[in-house]
DNA sequence: CTTGACCTTGAAGTAGGCTTCAAGGATACC
DNA sequence: GGTATCCTTGAAGCCTACTTCAAGGTCAAG
C-alpha cells in the first residue's frame, strides 16, 4: 500500500507516515517505476507499535532502536540501562491506572447514572497508590 | 505539601507542577504567611490523573475540563462532541495494545529465553485487525 | 547576619513531533 | 490535452509542554 492507505489504516496522517519514514522507523519498498513508497502489512504493525510507544512517552529514537531489534529478530538486549527497561515497570503501573480510567470512561459512556464511579473517587484512588519512587532530576523517558 | 514534595510524590519535576498550577490544572491553597503554594492529598491524585491522560495524548485544556467536572462533582457531560468521548474507544483499544506490549516487556525482563514472544510476533499481532489477544482484568465493553 | 535551600513571578527559550510549504513528477479519468 | 488527485523532496514553520532565566522574597541553621 502507499502512504495514504497506510496512514488511513493506522489512524494517522500521511505526513506522519512520511515523517516516520524519513526518520527511519518505517522502511518501505520503492516502486521502481515512479519512486513511490510501498508499505506492507508489517508496516501497519510497526505503525501501531510506534503509536503505542509514543503514547507511553517513548521518543522516536528509542522506538527506532526497538524496531531495529525486531528487524534483526535479535534478542532484545535489555539491560538496566536501556530506556525501555527502565520503563517496563512504569508501563505496567500505567496500565493499571489506565484501566481505572477506562472503567470510568466506560461507565459514563453508558450513562450509568448514579451508579457510575465519580471522578472524585477515581482521583482519590490514584492519589493513594503506592509511591512511585522516582529520584529527582530529569524525568526518565521523553515527553 | 509544597511543590517539591508533590512533584517527588508524583514522579515529575517541581517545574512541571508549577506549570500545571499556572495552567489551572492544580489549585493549591496558599500559605498566608509567605504565599507558598500548598498541595493536599487530592492534588497527588489529580497529578497522577493528569499524567495518565497526558500519556494518552489528551491535551492540557481537555484535562482541565475533566478536572473541572471533578471539582464540581458534576455529571460528566459527555456527548458525542467532547474530545473525551471521542477518545473512549481509542483508550480501550490502546489498553489492549499496551497489555500486549507489557507482556512482551515483562517476558524480556524475566529473560524467558525461547518462550518469550518475539517482537516480530508482537508487531504482527498489532498489524492484524483484532489486536486483542487477551487477557485478564475486567472486560471493558463498548459500543 | 550570612549562607543555602527553598519559594515566588512573568517572560523567554527549548525540544520533540509533526505539519506546511514549494516545486515538481506520476497516474487516471473526461 | 486538461485537470484532479495522488506521489516525491528538503527546508522551514508551528504547537504543546515543559524548562530556564532573572530578579527577588522566606526561612532555618550556624
Amino acid at each position: 500500500m502507499r502512504v495514504t492507505e497506510l496512514a488511513r489504516a493506522g489512524g494517522v496522517t500521511a505526513e506522519t507516515v512520511r515523517h516516520y519514514t524519513r526518520e527511519g522507523l518505517l522502511r518501505p519498498q520503492r516502486d521502481p517505476r515512479n519512486g513511490y513508497q510501498l508499505y506492507d502489512e508489517e508496516a501497519l504493525g510497526r505503525l501501531r507499535l510506534i503509536d503505542c510507544l509514543r503514547s507511553l512517552g517513548v521518543g522516536l529514537p528509542d522506538i527506532k532502536q526497538i524496531l531495529t531489534w525486531a528487524d534483526q529478530d535479535s534478542p532484545p538486549v535489555v539491560d538496566r540501562h536501556t530506556p525501555l527497561a527502565e520503563q517496563g515497570r512504569h508501563i505496567c503501573m500505567r496500565i493499571q491506572e489506565l484501566q481505572a480510567i477506562a472503567r470510568w470512561l466506560d461507565s459514563i459512556g453508558h450513562d450509568d447514572g448514579p451508579e457510575a464511579p465519580s471522578l472524585k473517587q477515581l482521583i482519590e484512588s490514584l492519589g493513594s497508590e503506592q509511591p512511585a519512587i522516582v529520584t529527582d532530576g530529569p524525568r526518565i523517558g521523553h515527553q
